[in-house]
DNA sequence: ATGGTCGTTTGACGA
C-alpha cells in the first residue's frame, strides 16, 4: 500500500512513501492469472515484477491489471520467457533489454521502469541448462550484460531495486544440498562471481537483510514432491540499492502460493516480496 | 538415489 505524507518545507514537498514490491516467476500469466489477480488483491503491492509470462505482447491482459489500478509494461515473445512490470505508484522511462551500447538480447528477458522513485528492473536469467552447454554461456554473457546495463540505468546513491528470477542460488545456504548441485547450474563458481558484479556496484541482497542464516527457497521441482520434502532453492533475488536496502524494512517468501490443487496449479516458483519506506522530495 | 510434473504454438522441448 502506497502511503504518501507530504511534508511542506519552505520549498521542499516530501513524500514518505511505504512501497511494497514483489517478484513472481509465474510460469505462463495465462495460467496463472485467476492465482495472479487474487494474490494482488491480497498482498496489494505497489509493484509487481512477473517473469516467465509466455505470452506475446498483443495477447497481454492489459485492461485485468489496469481493473485492479495497476499501470502495465510487458516485453514479451509467446511461447517461452517474457517479462512485465505492474505499477500503481507510476511507471516513467520504460526501456526494455540492456540499452543501446550494450549487445542485445535475442530473447525478452529485461525491462525497466521507475515506479515510485525507484529504478526497477524486473529479470528473467538465462537457466544455463548445463555447465558444458552453449546456454551457459549465454548465462555468464546475460548476467556481465546486466551488469554493465546497470551502470548506464542508475547510480548506486539513487534508489534501484533489479530483482527477478536470477537462476543462481547466491550461497550454499540457498540451496536444500549443495552437494546435489556439485557440477550442476545455479550454484556453479562463475555465475555466483557475476552476482558478485551487482553486489560489487553496491546491490544489496534485499532478502537476507531480515532472514540471515535461513535456507528458506523461492523454487521448488514440480516433480517428486519437492515442495514437501523442502528440496528448493532460493533463486528469487530482489537487489536493492543502498538506499533502498536502509529503508527495506520487511522482506518475504510467500511460500503458501506454491500449494495448490491439480486444477489449479500454482508456478513453480513463490512470489517473493519486500517493503521499503523511503522519501521522495520534490522542489 | 531415481523419477517425477508442469507449460506451451499438441507435442517435443524447456524448466
Amino acid at each position: 500500500m502506497l502511503k504518501a505524507i507530504n511534508i511542506c518545507h519552505t520549498k521542499l514537498l516530501t513524500w514518505f512513501v511505504l512501497m511494497r514490491i514483489v517478484t513472481w516467476n509465474v510460469n505462463s500469466l495465462r495460467a496463472r492469472l485467476g492465482r495472479i489477480e487474487r494474490w494482488l488483491a491480497a498482498f496489494e503491492p505497489d509493484v509487481a515484477c512477473l517473469q516467465e509470462t509466455k505470452l506475446a505482447d498483443d495477447a497481454f491482459p492489459t485492461e485485468i491489471f489496469e481493473g485492479l489500478g495497476y499501470e502495465c509494461f510487458y516485453h514479451g515473445q509467446g511461447r517461452w520467457n517474457g517479462v512485465c512490470i505492474l505499477s500503481r505508484v507510476g511507471l516513467e522511462n520504460p526501456m526494455t533489454g540492456f540499452g543501446a551500447e550494450i549487445e542485445p538480447d535475442r530473447e525478452a528477458r529485461l525491462l525497466w521502469a521507475t515506479c515510485g522513485g525507484i529504478r526497477v528492473a524486473s529479470c528473467y536469467v538465462p537457466n544455463g541448462r548445463a555447465l558444458d552447454h552453449a546456454h551457459y554461456q549465454y548465462k555468464l554473457s546475460w548476467l556481465d550484460r546486466l551488469a554493465a546495463a546497470l551502470e548506464v540505468q542508475a547510480s548506486p546513491s539513487e534508489p534501484v531495486i533489479v530483482c527477478g528470477d536470477f537462476n543462481v542460488a547466491p550461497e550454499d545456504k540457498d540451496v536444500y544440498d549443495p552437494k546435489a548441485f556439485a557440477d550442476s547450474t545455479h550454484t556453479s563458481t562463475l555465475e555466483r562471481k557475476k552476482l558478485e558484479l551487482l553486489t560489487e556496484w553496491g546491490l544489496v541482497d534485499l532478502f537476507r537483510l531480515h532472514h540471515n542464516g535461513d535456507s528458506l527457497f523461492s523454487w521448488w521441482d514440480y516433480r517428486a514432491g519437492s515442495f514437501y520434502k523442502h528440496m528448493g532453492m532460493r533463486i528469487d533475488l530482489l537487489y536493492g540499492s543502498p538506499p533502498v536496502a536502509e529503508s527495506c524494512g520487511f522482506a518475504l517468501i510467500d511460500r503458501n502460493e506454491r500449494k495448490g490443487p491439480r486444477q489449479d496449479p500454482p508456478s513453480d516458483h513463490a512470489p517473493v516480496f519486500v517493503d521499503i519506506d523511503h522519501s521522495i522530495s520534490i522542489k
